[in-house]
DNA sequence: ACCTGAACACCGTTCAAGT
DNA sequence: ACCTGAACACCGTTCAAGT
């Protein structure tokens, strides 16, 4: 037999498998139920060749929680791009945020897992990706903010800059979910609905905290619109899970 | 031999110990380096005998974590009982849980582990406590939170009562720390004086979007009194472990 | 009544042997 | 060049045997 390669498609087809098979055991049974015996079983390759995409069970995770990222990377371009002030859209963007929790409530675990042990063994290079990820969608944020303050809808005080004010928001979300959320395995519809309710009124003190202009619009009605126009797709999924925000 | 009972006192000492021990093993190595197998070496007796007090090893982490809780309880009830109005009150309060993460980071790390694995091996007893002290914590803010709306200090808003203005403060710090600590093991010189920063600032960001009154007090004369009086002791315990957050 | 530690089941990772 | 799975080291928990 000669050397083969293998080329770059299928074996990215492959990873794209393992993740999607990890995904499946966390979500039935939590992250601690992951282990690389139940993946191997799961999936037609054997153990050393798992390894060979990822160093670690770790690694895995931590390439769970990149490809999720991206995902809510797209939910952030999608909020930024609707109709209205600058506020209305980072209003959006908290909102975003809520819905790609709310659809899997896992990922969100993953990445309170990394914040405590911060994926020590998984690759140099998905960690640095994950870095990577994490500043592009704070730099959404930023941007958006800089938009604001040139608007004149949001007027900085002193001793506070951009990525102050990014940073205050996120963390607001972070906080509001991870204590919210609270180990619900699968979120019920109550946990959708309270969830909705404390991350929009958490992200408006913020927000008039700050002294950021507020939106012109009706907020029920706005806050209707992102369900039914701007996220519709999202919503339905979530739905289909069990979960309601709609309003009757 | 006839029967012994072991009486209460001791039984309650070996405990402590217990979890002295699996705290230097945290603290050295983090969560992920406690093991049964470590925890017993460290200690003069059996596996049986550890396993006799805590049902498994989660629950050894949240024995750790109550006892830690009781600790903060303690800085709660000092930073309520200071001189000066409810917001000032409310600020001493953030700090205090900002000084108790600094003080052990492992322990903060515990209740965010918490939060997405909830302990569930460990004992009913362990968790009904852990759900108390939450309980706790959350309720000498509320308490203040009533006292400030009763001196009109606060007024609400609509569609907001004392829990979600407790709960927007709360998630505002455990976002803030979270976020921050991001896996640095021991907290450097720097983390120190951002967290404080950040922590003191969000936490009036918060308040001034729930139109708390403000302080009567010039604030950096109030944080340095915070420090070199209130929370002395506490900032010479940080400064043995090389966190500084006194002004020089 | 309480302690002990060998034994068990399971788990993450490696690597010599295969093709 | 890549895959395989037996083997290894380690870990959490249990429980029969001791005192």
């Amino acid at each position: 037999m000669s050397p083969r390669y293998i080329d770059e498609a299928t074996l990215k087809a492959r990873e794209e498998e393992i993740l999607d098979r990890a995904l499946e055991i966390i979500s039935k049974n939590g992250i601690v139920a992951l282990t690389m015996d139940k993946l191997v079983a799961s999936v037609s390759y054997s153990k050393g060749t798992i390894y060979n995409h990822f160093s670690s069970k770790e690694d895995v995770l931590a390439g769970l929680c990149n490809r999720n990222m991206r995902s809510v990377m797209n939910l952030f371009l999608r909020a930024v791009d609707i109709d209205g002030n600058s506020r209305d859209k980072m209003t959006a963007i908290g909102f975003a945020y809520m819905l790609s929790v709310l659809l899997s409530p896992q990922h969100f675990a993953l990445v309170m897992n990394a914040k405590t042990e911060l994926f020590e063994t998984a690759s140099e290079a998905r960690r640095e990706e994950h870095d990577q990820l994490d500043q592009k969608l704070f730099g959404v944020m930023c941007d958006l903010i800089e938009k604001a303050i040139a608007n004149q809808e949001l007027i900085l005080n002193d001793n506070v800059d951009v990525q102050q004010v990014s940073f205050s928001l996120w963390a607001m979300s972070f906080g509001t979910i991870g204590l919210l959320l609270n180990g619900e395995k699968a979120c019920s519809t109550t946990t959708g609905m309270i969830l909705e309710d404390r991350v929009i009124k958490h992200g408006n003190i913020v927000m008039d905290g700050l002294g950021w202009a507020p939106s012109d619009r009706d907020q029920t009605e706005f806050l209707q619109w992102l369900k039914s126009d701007v996220f519709n797709p999202e919503l339905d999924m979530l739905e289909k899970q069990g979960v309601f925000l709609r309003v009757a």
